[in-house]
Order: C-alpha cells, then sequence, then structure tokens
DNA sequence: CACAATTCAATTGGGCACAACTAAATGGCC
DNA sequence: GGCCATTTAGTTGTGCCCAATTGAATTGTG
C-alpha cells in the first residue's frame, strides 16, 4: 500500500503528528464557529470578546497590559480595537503621565454589554459537551502545553540531529 | 469591590468561561509558534504543512478532498494552493474527466520534502513535553471537543434563555 | 542640557480563516 | 435537445495573527 521504503517507525510519527497539531487546530476553529453564532448577538468577534473579558474583569487598562494578559502584540490589537471602539465598546485616550501610552477604557456601553455577556460562558459550556471537571482537566493540560511549546519556542533547539 | 448586583456564580461563570476558551485560543497559537520556527527550513506554513501532510498520505488528491480531510473550503485552500504550487510544491491540474474539479498533484520536489519533513514530528512531540499516551489523551479530548462544538454550532440553540 | 538606549503604539506586509458570491461544468428531468 | 438544480473552484471582503519597521516619548548618563 506504501511504496515507499520508509521504516514504518517513521509513518507513525508522522501519523502522530498529524493527530495531536489537527486536533488541536481543528478544536480552535470549532470553538471559533460556536463563538461566531453565539457572540453574532453583542456584536464581538472571539478575539473582540476576549478583550472585552480582561477589561471587564480588570478595569481601564493600557494597550501594552492588555496584549500581556492575552499575549497578543500592538500589530493585532490596534485595529481590533479601532473596531471596537468604532463600535462604541471601547475609547482609546493617550495617557495624560506618559505619551506614549494608550489607555482603553470602556464606555458604558461597553461596560453595560457585561450584563448580556454573563449568559455565554453557560451557552459555550453546554456546547462543549464537558462538566465541569471535564474542562478543568482540559485547561490545565492546555495549559501545560502552551507553557511546554512557549519554551520550546525559545530555546528552539534548530540542531537537533 | 463589584459595584454590580451581579451573583457571584456569574462571576464565577465569566472566569471560568476566559479559562478553557483562552487556554484553547493561547495553546493554538503557542503550537503555531513552534511550528513556524521548525518549518522555516522547509519553507512551508503550518497550514501548509497540513496540506503536504494529506498528499503524502493520500497521494494527489481534488481540492474538494483535500478541504474534506482538513476541513476547509476552497476560500482559504485555493490562495493557499497557489503559493504552494508557486514554491514548487504542487501542481494544480484540471481533472480532464470532471472539467470542475482540480487535482492537487506532488511535484518531484513536494514529494522530496517528505523526506526532510520526517524529523518534524518528532521535534514537535519533544517541545510539547508530553510523552505518548499524554499526546494521544490530550488528542482524544480535544477530538470529543471539536466534535461537540460542531454539533452544538449546527443545533445553536439561540433561544436558549 | 545633550545624547543614547529603551519603551510603547502604530503601521505595513504576508498569510490564514470564513462568509457570501460568481462562474463554469455536470447530471437529471421533461 | 433544452432547462434547472447541484457540484466544484475561484473571488472578494472582513477579521485575526505575527514579524519587522517606524516614530514619538521617556529614561538614563555624562
Amino acid at each position: 500500500m506504501t511504496p515507499t521504503p520508509t521504516p514504518a517507525a517513521q509513518e507513525n510519527w508522522l501519523r502522530l503528528d498529524n493527530q495531536i497539531c489537527f486536533s488541536l487546530h481543528a478544536a480552535s476553529r470549532a470553538f471559533n464557529s460556536v463563538y461566531r453564532v453565539i457572540l453574532k448577538d453583542l456584536g464581538l468577534t472571539y478575539p473582540q470578546y476576549l478583550v472585552m473579558l480582561v477589561l471587564w474583569e480588570h478595569g481601564d487598562l493600557p494597550v501594552k497590559k492588555l496584549g500581556e494578559h492575552l499575549r497578543l502584540d500592538s500589530g493585532t490589537l490596534s485595529p481590533l480595537l479601532k473596531r471596537l471602539e468604532g463600535a462604541g465598546f471601547v475609547r482609546r485616550e493617550r495617557s495624560t503621565v506618559d505619551e506614549r501610552s494608550v489607555e482603553v477604557r470602556l464606555t458604558e456601553e461597553g461596560a453595560a454589554l457585561r450584563e448580556r455577556a454573563v449568559e455565554v460562558p453557560r451557552r459555550i459550556t453546554v456546547a462543549t459537551g464537558f462538566d465541569i471537571d471535564g474542562i478543568r482537566e482540559l485547561r490545565t493540560r492546555l495549559d501545560e502545553l502552551t507553557t511546554a511549546l512557549d519554551a520550546a519556542a525559545l530555546s528552539d533547539t534548530p540542531g537537533c540531529s
């Protein structure tokens, strides 16, 4: 069936790799799809929703801090925040004490949106088909994975034979 | 501390939700980063690598079949395949038996790339910090999640109180 | 004060993802 | 044969993600 002389072991590695990376990729996009449907009422995309979650939890923040919470840089956040400002959910105001910094502030409308967003998490949880413990377990695994991958991306290990 | 009259339970939901959706989001991007580093030598992006994996495993395929394996539509695949063609790894040839269909074929160069890609999976596995069983377990969970989310996206349940 | 290094946001460019639409070809039906 | 629904790629528009660069403001140092 496989005409290549490659050892079976390498075939298995390739296949296993396919499984894990593809599974994560697919799960991420599936999550995105569900959020797209649920967040449409609120007029938010999924990454915009993440920004609003951070602002609801921590209050007004400079772009820099927002990026640290979300692990996103200004190249991603700047246009995203402009769209949120265009939608009327946030204002961007350059700090008076440090002119380099831009404060992202919730508008009345943005703060009020929280009331309507409160039901989102439960709907998402239901959609996952997981119970609380299952979600917690999965979250822990994913965070472990992210930590390990971040470390690997830094050390790189390009010369690995 | 919280001026809103919202019950504490809802606060917890919001926080829990933040954890799971954000964890997946972050893990997906972290994976992407590691692949970006490792695949740079090969001249592939991560989604392009997924396409090549499918072609290496299944041989030449029409765009439609490729999309089914990867769960991607032509809007994503068409430009991606053009870039792969530009890089010399695939050819796109319109089928002679059904003019609507476009066959994606590996070039010599594309097939040869497999030899160099063989070491990628092991490096990725090392980067995850997980052992084989851990990866298998996580893969299973993620596939369950994707299946549940896909089902939820279809049924939607928008009127949920 | 002057100068260099650093910090922060914004911009640009390349690529991925998806929705909506177009265009061409096929196949079934009368 | 002529008509129409379906199938298949492609195109367009919007948004996200990241790398690299730019430019303004700040901080540190002499």
